[in-house]
DNA sequence: ATGAAAGCGCTAACAA
DNA sequence: TTGTTAGCGCTTTCAT
């Protein structure tokens, strides 16, 4: 059977509590017997039961991680960095994928509650939920958005729109398109609008192609880029596009091949999010700092953990990403 | 504070017991009792803490999960079905990483055994931790690659190797190469190789580019492959390669444009494993049946939990991949 | 410096 | 059908 520290109490002649003590590194011990114990410890390979522990001292040690959508590797790249973080701190991360689907996540915060976390990340999280995972009362933290009256941390989109266009204008080009989402409610459109008209430039509707998320399956996809390109390749084409992300990026240059035109040489492409696709792919992106976003994201949480005392005060990081030139992007003459 | 099962004992004048067998379906409950409790928990919305009931039960409902690579898109898609399995067991999922690294690898496993996990799929394991984990005596299973004496589920990397010949051979080619790993040891180049030459054709080692594991990142890679080009391209080029994973194949397709050799016209690909990005680029690849796989470790784990007596018996499961026709390979007209 | 005793929130054996 | 009691493996008083 397994060992436990009466087993160990037991076979060295030690009270049980003092193996605790010794494990848990207290000064009050004679160094003789410490020596004795660690060494029996070391040679029969006693690992403490870290459930009884969480039992006893009401702390798991585990962070749940909810992530909305697997297929997208910036998402991965992010429970990359915090099972690095939260491993070099202790903790261990019990993951759940909720594939946007509120439901699906309701009951993964179910379960990150029942198992006792010390601490929740949403990457991101739906507004149904928002309200009832902040009533659990169990530190939180959204990534990659940031949610009113919630810890968040995320990437400002309107900067990463603006420095979108300013790149495109920089290279000559006037007429742009945009690809992504909800004109309305998207912030990289708006910070990209917003640099467009302080060039003097004004956005034609015409170039736009709204790609919702619910559009799910890349072949749905394709077809909706397809056709919005077919409806278009008679008119005046933009000579370059801001795109919503990378992999919706990619699927464009591709469709534009069908078309003849090739990247950058007949169009300019600049993706969001900078994963590694944009990387293998060479498209001009803009980069979220993964690494710094996670980091802030765990001291966050941390410091929410550690005190005892629940800070009212509501933190909002918004980090500016920064736009990697690649291959997809070229400076064109403008003619007059 | 939190609220016990004791808090509702007293709120609903029963004891705490009987709390206990209400909420594990005991039979022995009277009806009206039942119901009042019921409608008190739902009420104030009490959760039974699972660690507490872990420690009793001597049993976490956690599965360890290790994944080598998570940029291995093939991985996530197996954590995802992992998890969605799990879950359905009710089983959740703690994940490590551990980067190819035995060290860390043997970290994250030792996590696993001091939270008292149920059991672990290693995805796959270095061979350094294989017997050690194996002592551990907690229910294992390695994943997409079979391992001696240990539970395995994988794939027939030589069925895999003969279907990617047996593809290009009906296509007329007669000069294949071959990218991916070490010859000796690469069961896909040992099928490959095994159908070339019962169609007489013999593979011409000048035709070989050992890409190893341990050439990390993208860019060493792409040198070397480009170098291999270089060297190559004044001689015979084959007119199709075989490449051990669909990333290292989008990388040579993208290295052959270079040399203004466009694949399929010019050249054939096929890959391994069917991540997402081949699918998106197009590449005829070997798919791995990725659920399958899962569900069949999963089930081989579950076992192993429920069986009270260790079964000595190894299951080696080899699961047949399927070759996926795609955009990356062509019928090319023989020349004698 | 160390042992005895209590208790974290559950489940299960036993009695009633 | 239900309550009493004990105990899972730890940590933490409280004595000594």
């Amino acid at each position: 059977m397994k060992l436990t520290m009466n087993d160990i109490a037991k076979a060295t002649g030690v009270s049980q509590p003092t193996i605790s003590r010794i494990l848990n590194g207290s000064p009050n011990v004679k160094a003789e017997k410490k020596i004795k114990v660690l060494e029996y410890i070391e040679k029969v390979g006693y690992r403490p039961n870290l459930i009884a522990k969480s039992l006893k001292n009401n702390s798991s040690y585990l962070i749940g991680l909810c992530i909305s959508d697997l297929s997208n590797p910036y998402f991965i790249e992010i429970f990359e960095n915090l099972e690095k973080v939260a491993r070099k701190n202790n903790y261990s991360l019990i993951v759940h994928n909720s594939k946007k689907n509120p439901i699906l996540e309701w009951e993964n915060i179910m379960d990150f509650v029942d198992r006792q976390v010390d601490g929740i990340v949403l990457v991101p999280c739906s507004n149904f939920n928002l309200d009832k995972v902040v009533n659990t009362k169990i530190p939180l933290v959204i990534l990659t958005q940031i949610k009113k009256g919630i810890d968040s941390v995320g990437v400002s989109h309107i900067s990463g729109g603006i420095q979108a266009a300013k790149h495109l204008i920089n290279l000559g080009h006037r007429n742009i398109g945009y690809i992504g989402g909800d004109i309305e409610a998207d912030d990289k459109f708006i910070g990209f609008n917003m640099e467009l008209e302080k060039n003097g430039i004004e956005f034609n509707m015409n170039n736009y192609l709204c790609i919702s998320d619910y559009l799910y399956t890349i072949k749905e996809r394709d077809k909706v880029i397809h056709d919005f390109f077919e409806k278009n390749i008679k008119g005046k084409l933009p000579s370059a596009f801001f795109v919503g992300n990378d992999v919706i990026a990619y699927e464009t240059i591709k469709i534009l091949e069908d078309f003849d035109l090739k990247v950058p040489e007949d169009i300019s492409i600049v993706g969001f999010d900078d994963t590694l696709i944009a990387g293998v792919l060479k498209i001009t992106s803009i980069k979220q700092p993964i690494e710094d976003l996670t980091n802030i994201a765990f001291e966050i949480l941390m410091k929410k953990i550690k005190t005892e005392i629940l800070v009212e005060e509501v933190e909002h990081i918004e980090l500016d990403p920064i736009l990697l030139k690649r291959k997809t992007t070229k400076k064109i003459e403008i003619f007059y």
